[in-house]
DNA sequence: AAACATTTTGTTAACGCAAACAATCAGTGA
DNA sequence: TCACTGATTGTTTGCGTTAACAAAATGTTT
C-alpha cells in the first residue's frame, strides 16, 4: 500500500507538499499540485485514516449505540430502520461513517457506552434509550463528550436529547376518545414495564383521571407485544362483566390480535369497540377496517439527534439541546367517532 | 485522555510493560501486573485504537458496504434488519464493531466500494449486492482483499459470496402449482430490471418452459413493488380475455393489493385465483386468507457470510468460499391445492 | 560460587500523517 | 541593486501503540 512518503517519491516533492494537495490546505503551485495528483493516481493512494486520526485526533465517524439489531427489530417494528435512516441522511451530508458496536460487555460489567469514544475510535456518540447509570451520565456530561441520547430524557444531566411525545401523544388521543363519547377505556399493557411502555399509559391515566373516569382493573390488560396475547386480551374482556368501548394497545401487533379476535368472535369494531395501536406499521391500512395507530416520527427523531450531534462537533459541546417531537395519530376505521 | 506514558509512569514500570499486561503478552511479574492494572483503572486509560491500528495493521472492525438503508428497507422488507442481525452476531462472538460508510461517491466517480479498506478503516468488507464492475471485481481478488458478497454470484472473479436460490425457488413453487393441476400462470414484475427480480421471474419461465405451458403477453404485468400496482394488475387480468388461475407477484406489498382488490371485485382467493407473493413479511399470516410467500433465510445467509469473512480475516484469504441457500415456501390459505 | 537458563523489564524504531517551524524562491518598490 | 513581501516548498517533531532487540534480575544446576 502507498503512503505519503511512495508519492512524494514519485512527484519529486517532499512529504507535507502530497499531504497540502490532498488535503487543500496551503499553497501549492498549480503544476507541482499536478504532478502530486498524478503520483496519486498512478500509486492509487488512498490517505490512511488512523494515521490521520492520530494526529488530528479526529476520525470523521460517529458510534451508535443500541441494543442488539435483533432485539431493536422484533415486533415487527420499523423502529431501528428508520431512526437509522435520518442518521443516516446526516452522516452522508457531513462525509462521516457510522460505526456500530457489538459488544454489549466491557470486562464483566455492564456495558461501557463511552468506550467507543475514549478508544477513539469515533468521534462522538449518539445512544438510543440507553440503560446509563447515574455516574456514566455525569462522566459525559463533564467529560463534554459529544452525544446525543434518543429516546430518554436525560435533561437533568444537561446532556441533549431528542424523544417522542408518547404521553402526550395517547392523552390527546384519549381525549380525543372521551370528547366522542367514550366513558370505558381499556389498555393492553406490553411485557417489560420499560419507560416507554409506562409513558403511553401514563398519557392514558392523564386523560382517564382528567375526566374523572373510572376504569375497571379488568380493563387494564397485560400483554406481551405478540398477536397471541392480544386475541387473548379481547376474550379476557369479553368473559367480564362489562366491555370497554375502546382498547389502547401498546403496540400495533397486539392490536392486530384484538381485531383478529374480534371478528372471530363477532365483536363489531369498532361499533362495540374501537381499537388504537402504537408503532404506524405499514399493516394498520390493510386491516379490515384499517387501524389506528400512533405513529412516532422516528426519522425526524434520528435527524435531528444526529444534527444535534454535529453541531457539538463543530462548535463547542457543552450547550445541551433538546427536541421533543410529537406523535401523529394515523387515523383508521377501527375508532368509533 | 491518559495514554500508555500516563499509565507507566504511575505504575514506575517502563511503557512496554503496560503495553503487555493490557495485551496479556509476554510475561509480567503478578505483582508489577497488579500495580499496572490499579493505574489503568485510576487513570480510566483506555487503549487507543488509532495508535494500536497504526502500529498492528487490524483495527477489528468489518465494513458492511450496502445501499443506502432509507434504500434496503422500503417497500416494507426486513431485508436490511435480518441481514444485519445475523452479521451481527458473528461480529459480537469475534469482537469486531461494525462500519457502515455513508459516502456513495467518491471523487465524483462511482463508488469506490474499495475505499474503506483502502483507508484502513475495516480490515474487511460485506458488500451487500453491490454493483461492481469488472476491473473493481479483479482488484478484489488480485489484491486478495478480505471480502465477501452477499445477493450476488461472483465466482468467475473467485470472489466468495453467499446468495439464495430464488430461481430455484420460484421454479419449484411454480412446479408445485402445475403438479396440483395449475396451467395457466401470471407473473406480476417489480419495478427495475435487477438481477434479484429477474431470477424471480427466470424460475418462472423455467417451470413454464419445462411443462410446456403457454403464457398470455397480459398474464404479465408490470408493478412498481406497490399495493397500488398489485390492484392495478389484478384489474388488468380481470378485463383481459382469459384469466389465470395463479398469480406470482414479485414482493408481498404487491401481492397484498391482489388481495384486496380481488376481495373488492369478487375474485375469490384462491378458489379462482391463487396468490404468492415474495418475502416473507409478517403480514402475511394475518391477511384473510393468508398469503403464500416465499421467503430468503436473510438471518442466516448474513451471518454465514459474516463467517466466511471472519475465516478469511484470520488464515489465507485466497480460498473463495460459497454458499446458496434455499428459499422457503411459506404456505398459506392463498394457494389452491 | 560460577555458569547457565529463564523470567522479567527496558530501549529503540516504526506505523502514516499533519502541525509547527524553517527555508527557499519569485516578484515588488525604493 | 537591495531590502522586503508573499508564495511555495521542506524539515522536524509528535500523535499512541507494538515489534524487535537488549539488558537486567532471578532461579537452577554443578
Amino acid at each position: 500500500m502507498a503512503n505519503l512518503h511512495d508519492v512524494a517519491k514519485r512527484a519529486q516533492v517532499s512529504i507535507i507538499t502530497v499531504s497540502r494537495v490532498i488535503n487543500n490546505k496551503g499553497n501549492v503551485k498549480d503544476e507541482t499540485k499536478e504532478r502530486v495528483l498524478k503520483a496519486v493516481e498512478e500509486l492509487k493512494y488512498y490517505p490512511n485514516s488512523l494515521g490521520r486520526g492520530l494526529n488530528s485526533n479526529k476520525v470523521n465517524t460517529i458510534g451508535i449505540i443500541i441494543a442488539t439489531i435483533e432485539e431493536v427489530s422484533i415486533h415487527g417494528t420499523h423502529y431501528y430502520n428508520e431512526l437509522m435512516a435520518g442518521i443516516e441522511r446526516v452522516c452522508t451530508k457531513n462525509s462521516y461513517d457510522m460505526l456500530i458496536p457489538t459488544q454489549k460487555k466491557f470486562s464483566g460489567k455492564d456495558y461501557d457506552y463511552l468506550k467507543l469514544y475514549y478508544e477513539r475510535k469515533v468521534d462522538g456518540l449518539l445512544m438510543v434509550s440507553p440503560d446509563l447509570v447515574p455516574s456514566q451520565m455525569e462522566e459525559v456530561a463533564e467529560n463534554k463528550i459529544p452525544c446525543v441520547v434518543i429516546g430518554d430524557r436525560t435533561e437533568k444531566y444537561g446532556i441533549s436529547y431528542v424523544d417522542s411525545d408518547n404521553r402526550g401523544g395517547i392523552f390527546r388521543v384519549a381525549e380525543f376518545l372521551i370528547q366522542k363519547g367514550h366513558r370505558k377505556l381499556s389498555f393492553l399493557k406490553g411485557l417489560k414495564d420499560n419507560r416507554h411502555v409506562n409513558d403511553r399509559l401514563n398519557g392514558f391515566y392523564d386523560a382517564v383521571h382528567k375526566y374523572g373516569l373510572t376504569v375497571r382493573d379488568e380493563w387494564l390488560l397485560d400483554g406481551d407485544f405478540s398477536v397471541d396475547s392480544g386475541r387473548n386480551a379481547l376474550r379476557t374482556l369479553i368473559s367480564g362483566e362489562d366491555m370497554p368501548t375502546a382498547i389502547f394497545c401498546a403496540n400495533d401487533i397486539m392490536a392486530l390480535g384484538v381485531l383478529f379476535e374480534a371478528q372471530a368472535a363477532g365483536v363489531k369494531v369498532p361499533d362495540q369497540l374501537s381499537v388504537i395501536g402504537f408503532d404506524g406499521l405499514e399493516v394498520h391500512r390493510y386491516t379490515n377496517p384499517s387501524l389506528a395507530t400512533i405513529r412516532q416520527p422516528l426519522v425526524d427523531m434520528g435527524y435531528a439527534a444526529a444534527e444535534i450531534l454535529f453541531q457539538k462537533l463543530k462548535g463547542p459541546a457543552d450547550l445541551p439541546e433538546t427536541r421533543i417531537f410529537p406523535v401523529e395519530l394515523l387515523m383508521g376505521g377501527s375508532i368509533k367517532v
